[in-house]
DNA sequence: GTCTATAGCTTGATAGAC
DNA sequence: GTCTATCAAGCTATAGAC
């Protein structure tokens, strides 16, 4: 009786997509075991520093996915607002039009520091990735970064609210109002009328 | 030999502390009685429902809180901008500027569904009180609601970014500019100067 | 590379004395 | 209302056969 192999792709996704949905506390061996259909032993063959050694390979292998495919239009070249409208579009794929968590999210709570400085630089990453595409749009460096970073934790946030309200519309939302916020020349008291962000809502 | 007998508020402070920092199941007995004092027997004479009807009661408590003092502004009287730049003041106050984590997010990862439900109650307050203030400042209401929501994702989003990445300046930007992103007529692309965004970058 | 079997510790929870 | 003592279950982790 023969088990079939499970290959390293299949286990990496089905392990990250525990960890994103329970965090690392709540991620438990008979978690990954159900998930994964190997036995805890076989999780020690191929990950010998358990859970800690775990978290760290998924971070890297979800990090990767994530910047060659959600965040690789911000380094091509095209128009910054069409660049964002594909990462948009992207994002909501990869968060599952808002049922998913984020795994940099859930994954610092209660680990190590290790774990939370590997969170924290693919984070940077993500904010230098928008920070490039609101400067392509003519905005300054230090602008920016800050537009990026807001971006960013409207993402996060508007994840959070899916979560805790059962309700994805904020979420989809932000992607909306995404290459808008990231690339449009200033913010602030407008003489633009109201009409315009109401017809923005769905 | 008789020990000092610990106050209810202050259980209730401490525990709380510890839920918001390492989230459900993060957040060992071994972690309650060090926060407390207490042995485990006499957490479970308070708390004859263990883990959950501690959580139960603190969700409920740190709410009262939040609603009392942080969202009350929302349903007083006087100018909508003031209202909103008061609520900023005592949000960056009850986050500890960017340094404490919210409940509602760390809490709601892999528990029972009934605190998932509790903590959206509390949430949609959270955002009918910002939604309250931005009908007050002339909002239609579907704009001032999903105003409201984008305030409080970009909120909870800002403490991520800040536990992530260390850096709290994105969580004091997002109060900064609440009071504006709460009140003002309109967003979109408008002819006010960049200098204006910039000019309020901390 | 996968399995069975087992070790030892930590967990949430309870009984009962003071 | 607080304590000591104890429990079974679940946890992470390892040894060793195939």
């Amino acid at each position: 009786m023969r088990r079939v192999k499970v290959t390293e792709p299949q286990v990496f996704a089905r392990v990250s997509r525990v960890f994103r949905e329970k965090g690392y506390e709540g991620t438990s061996y008979a978690d990954l075991i159900a998930a994964t259909g190997l036995v805890k032993a076989s999780l020690y063959h191929r990950f010998p520093g358990g859970k800690e050694e775990i978290v760290e390979a998924v971070l890297s292998e979800v990090d990767r996915e994530f910047a060659e495919y959600v965040l690789r239009p911000a380094w091509q070249e095209g128009s910054p607002r069409e660049r964002a409208r594909q990462m948009a579009r992207r994002l909501k794929e990869f968060y599952g039009s808002g049922g998913l968590w984020c795994l940099l999210d859930t994954i610092t709570l209660s680990s190590n520091a290790r774990t939370v400085a590997h969170a924290g630089r693919s984070m940077e990453f993500w904010i230098d990735s928008f920070a490039r595409v609101a400067r392509d749009a003519g905005l300054p460096a230090k602008l920016a970064r800050a537009r990026a970073e807001a971006a960013v934790a409207a993402i996060e946030g508007a994840l959070i609210v899916s979560r805790v309200t059962k309700n994805r519309r904020p979420f989809l939302r932000t992607l909306g109002s995404l290459p808008t916020d990231l690339t449009k020349r200033a913010v602030g008291v407008s003489r633009a009328a109201v009409a315009d962000e109401m017809e923005q809502l769905r």
